[in-house]
DNA sequence: GTCTATATCAAGATAGAC
DNA sequence: GTCTATCTTGATATAGAC
């Protein structure tokens, strides 16, 4: 296991250190109300430390969102194994899950859907770009299991099913629950992951599994 | 009918110019994103005109947002009465209809639902919360009658059916199937529809309306 | 109320010493 | 690589003439 000299893994910890800063930050207040001076104070060091690391905010952001999506991969990983008997609906569910209590512990990096200078940054990003192909490979798997399976509405594009997924990891009616203050982060989570497989209309209860 | 002199009528109509644009340029963008140089020069006007109709960036935002919410009255109305006969389920799939038809025209303002310096404006915009208090109104009467029909999940808190269905408004799953380009916008939104009172797992075929 | 021109400031990014 | 101090830009907001 090669992990570097002294020095460098001194390096890989402050940079971690960063970049945690960055997700935290990111989660409660989102790209544009970010700023790199918040962020250098989080960590305790001058901005100008900050950029010999990164060489901008949006790599900062870039690098925060590689962070989230390498531990979705490695539930992802983890439920293939660890839970290789779920259904593919049962593992679906699963992740979701996982995306809302990420969320709800201010832990998921909230980036504006809409055009902007991280948009283009984003999408020139290597690193990003792949692990959001690699994640979405796996979640399209289970997709399209669960619809041969039937657990999964098969009249749904697959690719619609994907972005309802995850839309449900930046999903601001979970804040605006917690918000209310009437609900557990259990019951939240909960009541949302009802309202995405099942909907709002009534199910019958022999539909109910 | 009182509307005025006629100074007071073409400067109503100019003002109805500035927030018609600061709606799109909302939509668009973003609060954020959107300047008011570009405000100014969409509806073509100096910058220091516009602050003489609005004090700052959030009041235009908020203009936009009364704007939008009183078209969403007027289509809650119209539906009460053109189609008093329909159910109370009927009436909530048409309103969540009708803001994705409103947000694929590129005209639903969309602000940052975090914290900022918008939010806090708007929590002291007294036309603004009227109109949100009006709207939540009109819609939680109908989820409560739906639920009592046994035409919505009874055991939903009725709160979470609201914030679900103001989230549709603002769902960027219609802009990522629109950017696919495999579907028409009534597709778009016949599918998160469904998706979104019929959710993702398969329904028996007695439960499909 | 409209304009041109300008004040003001926040924030991303960099210079240069150590 | 880290720091302090500074540059630069873009954007909100305003001054003051007409």
């Amino acid at each position: 296991m090669t992990r570097g000299s002294f020095r460098q893994q001194v390096l890989r910890v402050r940079e971690d250190a960063i970049v945690a800063a960055v997700n935290r930050l990111l989660a409660e207040k989102g790209f544009e109300a970010m700023t790199v001076d918040q962020v250098a104070a989080d960590v305790g060091i001058a901005k100008a430390s900050l950029y010999k690391h990164f060489t901008s905010k949006e790599e900062l952001a870039a690098a925060a969102m590689v962070r989230v999506l390498d531990h979705a991969l490695a539930f992802i990983e983890q439920r293939s194994t660890a839970h290789a008997g779920a259904t593919p609906l049962q593992q679906l569910k699963a992740v979701t899950r996982w995306t809302m209590e990420v969320q709800l512990a201010g832990e998921m990096p909230s980036l504006p859907s809409q055009s902007s200078s991280l948009r283009t940054a984003l999408l020139q990003h290597r690193d990003y770009l792949d692990r959001v192909m690699t994640v979405s490979d796996r979640l399209g798997a289970w997709i399209v299991a669960a619809q041969a399976a039937g657990e999964v509405t098969p009249t749904l594009p697959p690719e619609a099913v994907l972005y309802t997924l995850y839309a449900r990891a930046c999903d601001p009616v979970l804040g605006f629950l917690k918000a209310g203050g009437n609900y557990s982060s259990e019951q939240i989570i909960d009541i949302v992951l009802t309202t995405c497989f099942d909907g709002l209309s009534a199910r019958r209860l022999a539909d109910q599994q």
